[in-house]
DNA sequence: GTGGAGACATGACTCCGTAG
DNA sequence: CTACGGAGTCATGTCTCCAC
């Protein structure tokens, strides 16, 4: 006969493992184990209860254990009808997609599936600090938090790990590294001092610009020829170009792919009328 | 009109170096 | 040690071109 202290134990163990079992994808396995082990405990109850050694410690014991295998069955229940669920609309999404007509698996296919990243709040910030644009940790987050509050799907909530990456990315893909190494051998505080130069050069204001070197404690600011007294007219040209680029790539995005524009555009022209035939 | 190939865009990952 | 940036790279989606 198992004492109190023993019941106590077993139940611990069919704790553990319904908890095991919430914790991870429930599994046949864990029921059966579970199953078994509890009505190992409920055998022992029972027979004490014939004997009438069953305390009402034990049998407290009992109930939590029934408790917990009721609670396993409920969500592994729950599961399987989700599952299921899933699976019966895979199912039915890939014929549809097998089966639909070329044409309107095309129009279809330009809804992206991975959805883009909101990179809204980004692409601005980018474009805020053109001369230095490197978040602080906190500017990153101020970042997150402006995106999320306009998200209101939350698989599309913009991660830590994602900002970080699309700066890392942007900075590299929109030239401006390499614009880094060209015009400032690698010195962001020049490339800072080129950026101020090129807006003190440029005037007007943010809107008007579409972008801003970012804050500096400078006071004055240089002139380009002045910063940069090596290099020609037709180099320093060729920089103010290279610098459009840069922040014609931040603003407009990729995203905005040719055919889309190009669709736009011939949506924009007024049809003739059609001819009968 | 359709299908395939190749190019391109973009998000994400890994590895390494650096700064604090 | 941790966080971060840069570079290289991969996976996937999209677009364009071209042969059929």
């Amino acid at each position: 006969m198992l004492s109190e202290s023993e019941l106590g134990e077993r139940l611990l163990q069919v704790e553990y493992m319904a908890l095991q079992a919430l914790v991870n994808s429930p599994g046949p396995e864990y029921v059966a184990a579970l199953q078994s082990l509890a009505d190992a405990v409920l055998a022992e109850a029972m027979m004490q209860k014939r004997v009438g050694t069953l305390s009402s410690a034990t049998r407290r014991l009992c109930m939590r254990i029934g408790a917990r295998i009721n609670q396993l069955t409920s969500v592994l229940s729950q599961q399987h009808t989700e599952v299921d669920s899933l699976r019966s609309a895979a199912t039915k999404e890939v014929s549809r997609i097998v089966t639909k007509p070329r044409r309107a698996r095309r129009a279809k296919e330009r809804e992206r599936v991975d959805q883009p990243l909101n990179a809204v709040h980004m692409r601005d910030w980018f474009l805020r600090h053109l001369g230095h644009p490197f978040p602080t940790r906190n500017e990153k987050l101020e970042i997150l938090l402006e995106t999320n509050r306009s998200t209101s799907n939350p698989g599309s909530r913009l991660e830590y790990n994602q900002a970080m990456l699309w700066f890392i990315n942007s900075r590299r893909r929109s030239g401006w590294t390499l614009f880094l190494r060209k015009y400032a051998n690698g010195d962001k505080t020049m490339l800072m001092d080129i950026a101020k130069s090129l807006e003190t050069e440029l005037g007007g204001t943010h809107t008007q610009r579409g972008w801003s070197a970012g804050p500096t404690p400078r006071t004055r600011i240089p002139k380009l020829t002045e910063l940069l007294p090596e290099m020609s007219e037709s180099r320093l040209d060729q920089m103010r170009s290279d610098w459009a680029a840069i922040v014609e790539w931040v603003t407009v995005g990729v995203k905005d792919r040719v055919g889309d524009w190009v669709d736009k555009v011939i949506e924009s022209v007024p049809r003739p009328k059609e001819e009968p035939e």
